[in-house]
DNA sequence: TATTGTTATACTCTATAACTATA
DNA sequence: TATAGTTATAGAGTATAACAATA
């Protein structure tokens, strides 16, 4: 029984959502970048991204692990040349974790690799099957974000 | 400008989906079951619910994860009563290991808690934009397995 | 002799507790 | 005295190497 048979009811909808969401993402993060970095670690990287530069401690929360372990995780971005730790000129008892030039390059080239592998994968649908895709983008964000 | 502007062109469908799955699957993990079981633990699980009874090398390499750990792996999972070994009867060198009921429930557990929380952001939406969702589904599916 | 799984041991990652510097 | 971050130390989790059992 193909899942799409599910889909009449909003329950049936869910779980459906639910297996495609995650298997699909699960295909695009085996596609991540490997330079032997952990995930937390890459993960710190998309979350300077994403807000800038931030206290070790807000990075700590942001990733949900204690400060001790974000010193170290912040330790070895800065040794790859991929953070850098600046000081805050108001309250010198903060350490600002900036993103380095080379840590924004590794994000491109990892986001670029996962597109082209999805860029692949969107060439081999047919073209009713993307435009439902392009609409449906703005939902998956919506319920995202909810 | 929000993502949804750059689904005109495929190469912006591709970036915008990726993101917005990601962002949709993280959401979705965070919901899982906490019985203080290891993520590869619950993986773990989830394989064999898929594949159903596996050798442990077998298992070993479908998480990829060295045997040792697996053994560990597989141990833990036996002490909690979510999985249990089993002899080979034709290579009395293969240890089987098989999801036990519990772990089945625990799996259950899991998926109804994770489709609860989808449900009630599906609930939120207007009804073209669950009908949007219901057409994308079956696409996102095949995206996946492709 | 080759293969499957386990045990022995070491390394990595993260946590808690104690410490230093600044407010 | 309180707060931000670091250092010291310990506990998970996984890996490689050596070993035991079976083919």
């Amino acid at each position: 029984m193909p899942a799409a048979t599910f889909t009449h009811t909003q329950a049936g909808l869910a779980s459906a959502l639910r297996i495609a969401v995650m298997r699909l993402a699960r295909r695009l993060r085996n596609e991540r970048e490997d330079v032997s970095l952990t995930l937390t670690q890459l993960s710190t990287l998309g979350t300077l991204a994403r807000l800038g530069p931030l206290p070790l401690g807000e990075l700590a929360a942001a990733e949900r692990v204690q400060p001790p372990s974000m010193t170290r995780i912040v330790s070895g971005l800065e040794e790859r040349g991929l953070a850098v730790r600046e000081a805050d000129p108001k309250d010198r008892r903060l350490v600002i974790v900036r993103l380095a030039d080379e840590g924004k390059a590794l994000l491109a080239a990892d986001r670029r690799r996962r597109d082209a592998w999805l860029n692949h994968r969107l060439r081999e649908l047919s073209p009713v099957e993307r435009a439902v895709l392009r609409q449906a983008v703005p939902v998956l964000e919506k319920l995202a974000s909810l």
